[in-house]
DNA sequence: ACCCCAGCCGAACGTTCGGTCGGTTATAGT
DNA sequence: ACTATAACCGACCGAACGTTCGGCTGGGGT
């Protein structure tokens, strides 16, 4: 079952969802197509399980408690950092769960959920500006899409191969979205 | 035909590539399936029209007087504000472009393009970090994935409904990306 | 020794897919 | 008036789709 998933969830990222069928899944998995209908109720299950896992993971960084007490900044940072850290560590999932387009109601509801989270951390950047701590020139919904678009974006490329760590990733992505690429005057 | 492949794109953008049908095109068009076949060889050569054009546009830009003479900082940030630029003006071609997975011989090709347009921004941020105006600490090709990262994800919310000028998200974008979003002491 | 049942299979289902084909209409050129 | 052709249509094709179904098999519980 979750080794059904895993593979599942690794060609639906190869082809696509629409673009793979139960027979690709079947030919992966070294089974026949509806040996697969023994373990889920159907291909939009596999789905729902994949996204659902993304997302559980997601939330569970804004129930951390550095990411609920404390200055916005340095919450903002955290949830940036702690993102980071479980798009690595649930790449494939995270990586699905971004490409889904709302075609069926499996993917609505995670559209609805993304949102949801989208959102808090929209509220985030905005306290953290009202704080003084974000560049006042750039408006805050702007910012926290600017931010996690360049976050996001880390599923297009990152592969934990070890060459290059998650801490040293994470440091990256948190460097050069808020202190910026140009290097500074001293 | 204009109007054929701006509605195509459309569908794709809207359900994805494998998830449209020729039935949901001509639906959407007010023609019938067999009707398309008088303008276009198949569905994917709709694809490869839309995104050579958001390639071809993208190519464009490299290829500007701007892009290609003078200090390789100044040459980085004029391809970042004309991509973003470029990516508002053809918006629905560049998304799909950057959707494509390479799963038929067409995305494929497009794919390969794009690793060069990739590669050659690489090259630029390498060479603005060799001449120190880039942070030293990061790697540069780490740099132009996140640079890019950034700007590719405007594609996901951007809709040009004349709220947000696109001159006004070019500077937000180059702003961010360059300076970063923490607020500097003066 | 018996049974159970998780795990798997081959065959088929109704549907939808991208694409083809022969034919009809509207319009423009001569 | 005649013709050419761009634009379109309905009917159809073989293939592939997600899913269902009845049946086989092998190891664990009793």
């Amino acid at each position: 079952m979750e080794s059904l998933l895993r593979v599942a969830v690794e060609v639906f990222n190869e082809r696509g969802y629409d673009g793979t069928s139960m027979e690709d899944l079947a030919a992966r998995l070294g089974i026949t197509k509806s040996s697969i209908y023994h373990h889920v109720a159907g291909k939009s299950e596999l789905l729902r399980l994949a996204v659902d896992r993304a997302l559980d993971a997601l939330f569970a960084v804004l129930a951390e408690p550095a990411a609920t007490a404390g200055p916005a900044i340095d919450r903002l940072e955290h949830v940036v950092r702690r993102s980071v850290e479980v798009l690595a560590a649930e790449l494939p999932f995270v990586t699905l769960l971004l490409r889904v387009r709302g075609n069926t109601a499996v993917e609505r509801d995670a559209l609805t959920r993304r949102r949801e989270f989208d959102r808090i951390v929209s509220d985030l950047v905005a306290r953290a500006e009202a704080a003084g701590d974000i560049r006042p020139d750039v408006d805050p919904a702007l910012t926290s899409r600017l931010l996690f678009g360049l976050v996001n974006s880390l599923t297009e490329w990152f592969r934990p191969d070890g060459e290059l760590a998650v801490a040293d990733l994470a440091d990256a992505v948190v460097t050069t979205a808020f202190d910026g690429l140009r290097r500074r005057p001293e």
